[in-house]
DNA sequence: GTCATTATCGAACCTCGTTCTATCATCGAA
DNA sequence: TTCGATGATAGAACGAGGTTCGATAATGAC
């Protein structure tokens, strides 16, 4: 009862039944078709059994649950982003690179908002999370930083990158996802309701409230960004 | 069919039925508890109906689905919370303001960590989320700043808050809740884990694992809280 | 060929959110 | 007082989901 957890079995010599070609790869592939596909709530283990051809006790084979499921099939992914981010390296300014890394990641997390809920979750073992991690310190390390604030640093970049994707992420649950309406409009009902508050209990809202109708996701991540990266800056005395 | 959702039964005059009393405060304090006591996953319409001495069926008066549950009890609490905040403000320096309101908030939310989850997910209706949003953004009303600014600025105060206390809030599955193993110990085999890494492969991790061990989450998240306002203060030529 | 190992399959179980219908209590009108 | 209408309550039943389990098939070593 040797199960291909820890070292799938398509690194092995194949043999086994070949009844319905399975593979931790094959799996985890289809996970993440089901995923980009129809969001987090299509993926249950009937329809990627469905999908793989196979039975639902045969998953359990590759995988220990749907947690662990999950957890590979970001580690999946993120193996690309790592590949899009490692290339992006060393080419200007640490924080200039620090922050080129930064977006790309956000990038690859709106791309597939699945992503955000569960991400960092693997950092404790060996995988791309830590890769990444790494990659992203790795830039810090080239300012004059302590370690603490080196440590502080990344932890702050990788909260912004996450926390302003996961904003992207959430859709109302009904519409979206036939395309039938889009963000900008979902986003400009947000504004609608905001117009109609009282203007002196609700100063603040009511100051922003044009620069939130149609206002661009991504400008929000960066000037968020921008402020932590100013922060850096300064504390490396550039 | 009126239901009260939109207007608690509580604040009429009490009629119908005695048998069990309920109200929406009482279903709402009820949920509070059970997720206090055990977590997200301690929340179930059969547990809450228990705890109640009622039938699953009843709650469904008082709220027109688990979401709505979660989403009313988020907003019960965050009452409290913003009380705290609101008896916080205007005693000095605008960010100093805002930087007591964000550890507020901060200290709320990894009090009860299922806050974060779900946090920042009313801000659509008038409620106790909208009514925080504007809090922390009118300390920045009192600064030279665009509107731009102002936005991303509170939208980058908020990210980093949540995400921080979101980080603190995820604990191992089987053995923290009943304080079997603290969180202390568990960070440690985090650390030690990354401490047999290839150094060469890992640098940074390396140069961060010390800080990490037995590091403390507030200054995680002061350290990050701090990198933005920092930003916001250069913004404000401050 | 035999046998242990590797791998597959799906029925069955349990929990959960939700729906539906039956029932009870209270009040206002006839 | 009687009788609907409305306000509330209760729990059985449904369907979907994750997980377990035992049966079974294919493969490789001897």
């Amino acid at each position: 009862m040797t199960s291909p957890r820890t070292q799938p079995a398509a690194d092995r010599p194949r043999r086994g039944r070949q009844r319905a070609s399975h593979s931790s790869e094959a799996v985890l592939s289809a996970a993440v078709d089901l995923l980009d596909e129809a969001g987090e709530s299509a993926l249950t283990l009937r329809a990627l059994a469905a999908r793989l051809g196979t039975g639902v006790g045969s998953i359990y084979w590759y995988v220990s649950g749907k947690d662990d499921l999950i957890q590979r099939a970001i580690d999946h992914v993120l193996g690309g982003v790592l590949a899009d981010i490692e290339a992006r390296a060393g080419t200007g300014d640490a924080l200039d690179d620090l922050r080129v890394m930064a977006v790309t990641l956000f990038d690859a997390i709106v791309d597939r908002p699945w992503l955000g809920t569960h991400f960092m979750r693997g950092i404790d073992v060996e995988g791309s999370s830590l890769r990444l991690y790494e990659d992203l310190g790795r830039q810090l390390l080239r300012l004059d930083l302590t370690p603490r604030q080196r440590f502080h640093g990344v932890s702050a970049v990788v909260g912004v990158v996450v926390s302003n994707a996961l904003d992207m992420g959430q859709e109302p649950p009904p519409s979206v996802l036939d395309g039938a309406v889009d963000r900008d409009e979902f986003l400009g009902r947000y504004a609608a309701t905001w117009r109609t508050l009282d203007p002196d209990a609700y100063p603040f809202v009511h100051s922003i409230v044009d620069e939130f109708d149609g206002h661009d996701d991504k400008d929000q991540f960066l000037g968020a960004l921008d402020l932590t990266l100013a922060g850096l800056r300064l504390q490396a005395g550039l």
